[in-house]
DNA sequence: GACGATCAACTGGTCTGACCAGTCGCCTGG
DNA sequence: CCAGGCGACTGGTCAGACCAGTTGATCGTC
């Protein structure tokens, strides 16, 4: 809400609160804006602490707290001894990704609200994605299931590692750069938050018979985005994670997937 | 992915690349799972710097700086002078609203995509919505809607206010705070992003004619929540969103919003 | 006794200068 | 031609200092 609104005759004048804006504010804020704006491309360098010192007027703890602001951003990486300076590594889903995973660990929100996101995001990216994929996307995901299927019982990072991938090509089929990143986020927020609750059940056995569902779920999905039919596998790709996650959640929060899962029930004809 | 895959036999030790862990953010996360773990409840204080300091035995730069990664992820507020300290917020929903909104003002994504995005997670809204809504949501829409009908010509600040809350009460109420959260984001970069488009609209004189067409939309959409058609309130807010801003988007975007606008065609039976 | 100004003891924000351990690039001796 | 070493850097950290601002008690006044 950048402006007040102005038309209101009040005697209140619409003066926004002066707060002190710091030296390593203005310092990051610079930054940032040439990283958002392309005048810093990734893979780019900063100049080194001393020489930013030296631009920007400043200390070099005020230099290195804007840094460091930008470095827990994710939008820039730096490395002792690097005479090239920190390197630029542009706006990435990382901090996405680490928001979610914070807010899914506190009260505020909850694993069950997470997959329940994961499931709405999942479903979009299938639905638009059957709609625009190209035959090259679609080559690739079969690969990408091919790998799943051989790599099932023994591998389960692998597996994972090609499950993630297989998303993130249908969320970049899906023609939303936007999408795909909050997807990632999203996935990789549920992977990490999840993963300890998995290992058990994975020393438990059930880890194979899990990777052969989730093997034959990605089939079927590949088979509606390539029938073109989005609606097909939106639903299937509810179904799959319901089928996934539901029975490692506590009963308020399977009723949460499924409410989100089901398809609306007295849908009007036409 | 914290773990490499145990199981593999091969001869390649699965050792972590070590990577120096800085003293800031061991600072950092000890301080950090204070807070997520309950135990720096919001609204406490966190000792003065000199003191962290002391306890953690390292010099202030280095507190500071600790302070700033946690300060820039909204953990934690501090003000010059305050003899209490830094001041504990807990976790919030700002930093996701921060990196969302960075997402969409980089050139990674349009406002194409941007408006896209916001059609899919407003739609999933009312779906959720329609099936989990309160008397009480319903009765606080109805008043937001009339609110915005008595503003409409006049004050399209307030108008906007009203807009923005009517979507916030329908994102509550759809049960997922962190589905909440991203629409009011995406919501608040959107609104952002298409400001300075809008006001020459406006100067156009087209502001009343939009501002009646939206709250007929809107006034559609709660019609289908009180009716609790999930899919005809989403199918409603994907139209509300398409002709609101289609018209101000070059003709690639609007294609986009088409796409995620249309149902599927070829649905089959069942 | 209530009240307002004053002041000292803080706070966080910033600067300076220094040291360390690592890294890179050059340069040299084989 | 290459291995090794030697600076000249880098970022990470520390120590000490100063400033402006806040706070709360103290003190003089009414």
């Amino acid at each position: 809400m950048p402006a007040e609104s102005p038309q209101r005759p009040t005697a209140r004048a619409d003066f926004r609160p002066v707060r002190p804006v710091r030296a390593y504010q203005r310092v990051a804020e610079q930054v940032e804006e040439r990283i958002l704006g392309g005048s810093l491309p990734p893979g780019s360098r900063l100049p080194g602490e001393r020489e930013l010192m030296r631009q920007f007027d400043v200390g070099r703890s005020t230099i290195r707290e804007a840094l460091r602001v930008l470095q827990s951003s994710g939008l820039i990486r730096s490395r002792p001894g690097d005479p090239q300076g920190a390197e630029v590594l542009g706006v990435s889903p990382d901090t996405l990704s680490h928001a979610l995973g914070r807010l899914a660990r506190s009260h505020l929100s909850g694993l069950g609200e997470l997959i329940q996101f994961r499931m709405l995001l999942d479903a979009e990216s299938y639905r638009l994605a059957a709609r625009l994929h190209s035959a090259d996307d679609l080559r690739r995901l079969t690969e990408l299931v091919d790998e799943m299927a051989k790599l099932a019982p023994q591998d389960p990072h692998g597996f994972s590692e090609a499950d993630g991938e297989f998303h993130r090509v249908v969320a970049k089929a899906s023609g939303n750069a936007l999408l795909a990143l909050c997807a990632r986020a999203v996935h990789d927020a549920v992977v990490e938050a999840i993963e300890s609750k998995l290992v058990r059940a994975e020393a438990a056995g059930e880890a194979a018979a899990a990777m052969r569902r989730s093997v034959a779920h990605h089939r079927h999905i590949l088979d509606a985005l390539r029938a073109c039919d989005g609606a097909l596998a939106a639903r299937l790709g509810r179904q799959a994670l319901h089928e996934h996650y539901a029975p490692h959640l506590p009963p308020g929060d399977r009723a949460r997937l499924r409410a989100a899962l089901e398809e609306d029930p007295g849908r009007p004809p036409g």
